[in-house]
DNA sequence: CTGAAAGCGCTTACAG
DNA sequence: CTGAAAGCGCTTACAG
């Protein structure tokens, strides 16, 4: 049988009111009546009823975390980042995905359950309209949301923009002129703000060095390995092909690369790739690449959230810079 | 305000009792009953209270899961294959990592107070010692363990041994005699039965083929895309290299697979490689490897899991058969 | 600093 | 098929 505040109560000879305060810490309680109050506990393997304490006191100690996926390589990171924080501050994370239509609109459904399973919830990537914004927040949560900026919620995301700009710019700074843009051509914006700043990057930095965007230099492809053979493959195909090659991510670059090799073209004399990620294999593959430091957004919007129980929340948005990591795979044209 | 089981009954004319067999499926409710109250609970936003329903019924829906980390490829399929399952008999998913041996002691130690938040949990590499595990059976939760056979508890994990043998075998038939293993000097096969295992497949497959292991060809390395290339260098420095190298898992073959060009080896003209996951990124990458299916022992725990609520528990191993994916690293000696 | 008591919102025998 | 009531194990004013 599991003990419970009672057994304690009655075998350190005090009332369960002192027991419940002494085990949360809380002030006026006196030293000696702490230390024989825990002793009886820890001698008992007392444990405090999930349930019952939440139900009398109305907090979880317990926060969610929704993404598309998890096995993705940017999810699986932040999920990282935000674990490591929760656990220091002895919360739990209770996750959810959201990967295909029917799923989120089952998870939005959900929230009313929610609230009195979680205390908060981290939005990653979650791109919510304004419907499903509508119902998040008056779920509420206390909410964070990671990989954008949310109007009224506290965010965090890195500077995608800038990231992009950095990439092409450092394709121009080699002497490239003929730049493409691996991915550059999705099917639905609208879906990803971080893509759209991402293009919008690409094509600000080609414009401020007086360089035309081409619309057949926006290639397709998904931003996967298989997505970047296929760009590379288009790219191939192309009458004027373009010297160098930016990817909207390493995964992609590094498919790219993969079949540039194949296919005979020496990268980077004949081709340069830039990713963006800094994904865990980009090192092996010498990429150069923008560095985004996801760990970290986890890490940040984790801490965001233990804030929130103490002081009130506040809906700010907070931009985690990305650097550029030269590798192998850049060099000037020829 | 949240409304309560009070409101709905008030509402729809019925007692507490009643709207509670009826948001439950209970049988023993007359559909028109049951149908009012649906609709009223609807109508309010009902949603039972998490933690008012397992202190009263003294179950979660709550199922957790402990895994080093969810950052690498293994351990974030797994964690996307078990959420599929568990999302879609409505339970929700509480993690847990237990990456250093201090936040498996408190993982550990949480254990009591882990059993009124979950109603199972399963254990990814968990690899736990006799203390440890007796621990884990007292705590009452039920058990599931991936990537390992725990005596007496249900387990799943593939056949190492025999994903190894293959690997080996696939040289050996491709006629190389000199066949080095990538991870094969571990510090503390202790700590990895996979390993173990893994190492005793490649030996094995040697043997029955009458060739005899050589202690040189063990190469060290961790098994990550470093661990690759370091394996290379090593490689590279003895007297009489092989022609041909296992490696124990693919983003170390990767990783070795670019170590390999850089240092000018042709690959696999000079040297065969075979990896071992059947990664994201191997097929990119042309890679011979051994695929597992990851995702499959997340989702066969998971609904191992399911099914304990029904049935009682019963503690049998299962094995998942791993399968040869020959691609381009791969070819006979010169 | 400490205790008695109400209350949190459910589920589950027990009757009917 | 349905309801009244006890009980699950805590927390939190309220007194003292």
């Amino acid at each position: 049988m599991r003990a419970t505040i009672q057994d304690v109560a009655r075998e350190a000879g005090v009332s369960v009111a002192t027991v419940s305060r002494a085990m949360r810490g809380m002030t006026h309680v006196a030293e000696d009546t702490r230390r024989r109050v825990l002793e009886t506990a820890q001698r008992l393997g007392y444990a405090p009823h999930f349930g019952a304490s939440s139900l009398a006191g109305g907090t979880t100690g317990m926060i969610g975390l929704v993404a598309p996926y998890f096995h993705i390589w940017y999810a699986s990171q932040v999920l990282t980042g935000v674990e490591h924080v929760l656990s220091a501050s002895s919360r739990d994370l209770v996750i959810f995905a959201g990967d295909t239509p029917e799923n989120r609109a089952r998870f939005l459904d959900r929230l009313p359950s929610l609230v009195t399973r979680i205390d908060g919830l981290i939005l990653v990537d979650f791109f919510p309209n304004e419907d499903e914004l509508r119902a998040l927040r008056e779920s509420g949560l206390a909410l964070v949301a990671v990989g954008e900026e949310l109007p009224g919620v506290a965010s965090i995301s890195i500077d995608n923009f800038e990231g992009a700009y950095r990439a092409t710019n450092h394709l121009i700074d080699m002497g490239h002129t003929n730049i493409a843009l691996g991915g550059g051509r999705q099917l639905s914006l609208d879906a990803s703000p971080v893509l759209a700043l991402r293009i919008d990057g690409y094509r600000a930095a080609l414009e401020d060095a007086g360089l035309k965007p081409r619309v057949e230099y926006d290639l397709g492809g998904l931003l996967s390995s298989t997505g970047g053979r296929a760009a590379i493959d288009e790219l191939l195909d192309l009458a004027e092909p373009p010297t160098a090659i930016f990817f909207l991510s390493d995964e992609m670059a590094m498919g790219g690369l993969a079949q540039a090799r194949r296919r005979g073209l020496h990268v980077p004399s004949e081709l340069s790739v830039v990713g963006f990620d800094d994904h865990n294999m980009a090192e092996a593959a010498g990429l150069t690449t923008i560095r985004q430091r996801v760990r970290e957004l986890g890490v940040l919007a984790a801490q965001r959230m233990v804030a929130f129980a103490d002081q009130d929340r506040e809906g700010s948005h907070e931009l985690v810079p990305v650097e550029l990591v030269v590798r192998h795979t850049t060099s000037g044209p020829h």
